[in-house]
DNA sequence: TAAGATTGAGAAGTCAATCTTC
DNA sequence: GAAGATTGACTTCTCAATCTTA
């Protein structure tokens, strides 16, 4: 059988050395289903609410915290952001009065992000939303088994260092 | 029992009509191993070889292209960004001869992108960095049935939508 | 009118450097 | 010196508007 000319060839980036087809099924559709989910939720929240996804997650975290306040640096670690980019996003949840910075007494280093009473009220207002897209676009689509499974496979993936 | 002060609350965001224990594990597991892993690939990526995870897959799936070309509105599919951000990335790539612009005879709206010899010697050189990045990080840590599990709960995540 | 590509404006992320405090 | 927060410089995304061609 000679070659065909001027079609597809063989992956370079996937062939020999590389993915076989159901790991490239994964990666893929892990890398696709993030995208389209989570565009997706951020437009129906900015829509909605006139919040973005992130900002939502800030709101979230701190409610969930002790005395609805969280070190910035812990906050950036749950967040999933740099701490510099914690510090941006911040500004404009402060400038809509729906989080306050303060200073914590005991180390001068350390500031603390905490949730207003006003930035609880909108976070109560947007929540049914986020969570009815959570469901709509990602965990209602899944059985409870393939939910589990799910969870402690990504749990699995790149928890920390092979070494 | 009387209620504690000052302690973390029902979250506002997953209680009541929100999502329950193994919705949420599975919910936060996809966010931080999605952020991780990606993460991690970029940096090895540009610290190995001064190339983005994002020009990566725009080189791979050129080099997988009959012809190595892609009309811009396709590739802007497979690589999951918008069409006016896939022009911007795809300016660098030009600029250092991996990818060319080329004007389809056919349609004059239609400009393709077209993977150099210069650029497929590239992509050749960074792949398995690549790949043993998602090996490392990703697909080497799951068996083969977990791997499948995954890939197909994946692609019933918003496959389409619900109406 | 619609599709494809690009551009302008603005939002938001990263890294590295800096400042303060421990 | 190291940790925590911020800032500066830069990169790259999105959305909406524009331009060209079908």
């Amino acid at each position: 059988v000679s070659p065909v000319e001027s079609t597809a060839r063989t992956p370079v980036a996937t062939g020999a050395t590389g993915l076989d087809e159901l790991e490239t099924r994964a990666w893929r559709s892990f890398l696709k289903s993030h995208a389209e989910i989570v565009g997706a939720l951020d437009r129906e929240l900015v829509a909605a609410h006139g919040i973005t996804l992130g900002e939502y997650e800030v709101l979230a975290f701190l409610s969930e915290a002790a005395d609805r306040r969280l070190r910035m640096c812990d906050l950036a670690g749950r967040v999933l952001i740099s701490p510099g980019a914690l510090t941006r996003r911040l500004t404009s949840l402060v400038a809509r009065g729906w989080v306050e910075r303060m200073p914590c007494p005991r180390d001068a280093r350390v500031t603390y992000a905490v949730l207003t009473d006003e930035g609880l009220e909108r976070l109560e207002v947007a929540a049914p939303t986020h969570v009815e897209g959570v469901r709509r676009h990602f965990v209602g689509r899944l059985g409870r088994t393939d939910l589990a499974d799910l969870a402690s496979a990504l749990e699995k993936a790149d928890a920390g260092p092979v070494t």
